[in-house]
DNA sequence: CTGTCCATGTAATTGGTTACATGATTCC
DNA sequence: GGAATCATGTAACCAATTACATGGACAG
């Protein structure tokens, strides 16, 4: 999956891996973390298959870089993936929902307690979503190409918003339930 | 992660990897899913690491099943790892998300054909939780201990719902959006 | 006679996380 | 003097998926 995030990027323009671990922080991260160790082996593998070339850039007084250039096999790969639909809807793994699964042989005060960390949580990756929405209409009077783009990268935050939203109205509704036992 | 599911079904008592099997795929499936390959593994490491203990059962005229039992390390194991709030938010992981992130350049018709098809996907989960939720009150008349129980079982389901439902409610108005373009 | 249910496992591989490891520059 | 940024990698490990493999009972 993470193959398909690097090439997305790729496509764009050619890049480090550490300037890709910084695209993909800034804007996958929401719905695909990746961390570097596992972004610069995977880009080793996709130069192996011919996805992308790499050169080796000696600096002075800065380190050494290696940028990564899309290959056109890549971009066919690329096309190739978008082309399919997924079949399925992703499957949830939520950690929490396990641990409230079985959470009625505990302390309600302790799992009050946990919901109600969760929520500062949940707040704040609300509040970091709506700080990203502020900024992306300063890019208003690009060009269109880029424009088309925000419109798909703000549906993707949009999504995240409504997640948070529905997350924290679920904790504050569960909570009252709980405190009603 | 499975251990736990499975340390806290065979709490309640002893059950073979098929049974768990079943009990996951009617339950937590729905936040937390596993292949049976993945738990039967699973079962022969927590009981190296004494956490349950098994019996092999011959049958005549069916299948030989191997019953695990939770020891009193697992009943620890459990209380601690439930003792210990999260202490992060989990990290979602949506690849349908990605391929939006990237669809800028991909035919608007093909994007708004896949993001129907996950609509009806969407419908199905949503459905499908609505016909859990009108069975689970059939057992109002159970015990005490049982009736504590489906408040948190009630509580994960609860969330299935608003989240299918935040996911209905977001590709609708992003194919809005798409044929707006 | 075909498919589904019951029931259990192993093996291979991929995907992802955590830890180990280095080193210069720049800002406070 | 210390922390943060830039920049790249390897190694070990754990978790999870997919595929391989078997076989009787029973219902349609």
């Amino acid at each position: 999956m993470i193959k398909f995030i690097l090439l997305g990027f790729l496509n764009y323009q050619p890049m480090t891996g550490y300037d890709l671990k910084l695209s993909i922080d800034s804007s996958t991260s929401h719905f695909w973390h990746a961390h570097h160790s596992q972004i610069y082996t995977t880009l080793r593998q996709m130069e192996q298959n011919q996805l992308v070339t790499s050169v080796y850039i000696k600096e002075e007084s800065q380190p050494d870089r290696r940028v990564y250039t899309i290959t056109e096999g890549g971009r066919q790969a690329m096309t190739e993936w978008l082309g399919q639909s997924m079949a399925e809807a992703t499957q949830i793994k939520e950690e929490l929902l396990v641990r409230v699964f079985f959470s009625a042989r505990r302390d309600p005060q302790d799992v009050l307690a946990e919901l109600r960390l969760q929520r500062r949580l949940h707040q704040e990756k609300l509040a970091a979503y709506r700080q990203i929405t502020k900024k992306v209409p300063h890019m208003q009077h690009s060009n269109s190409e880029l424009l088309r783009d925000q419109v798909f990268w703000r549906a993707t935050l949009e999504l995240g918003m409504r997640y948070e939203e529905m997350y924290l109205g679920w904790l504050n509704d569960t909570m009252k339930t709980i405190e009603g036992l």
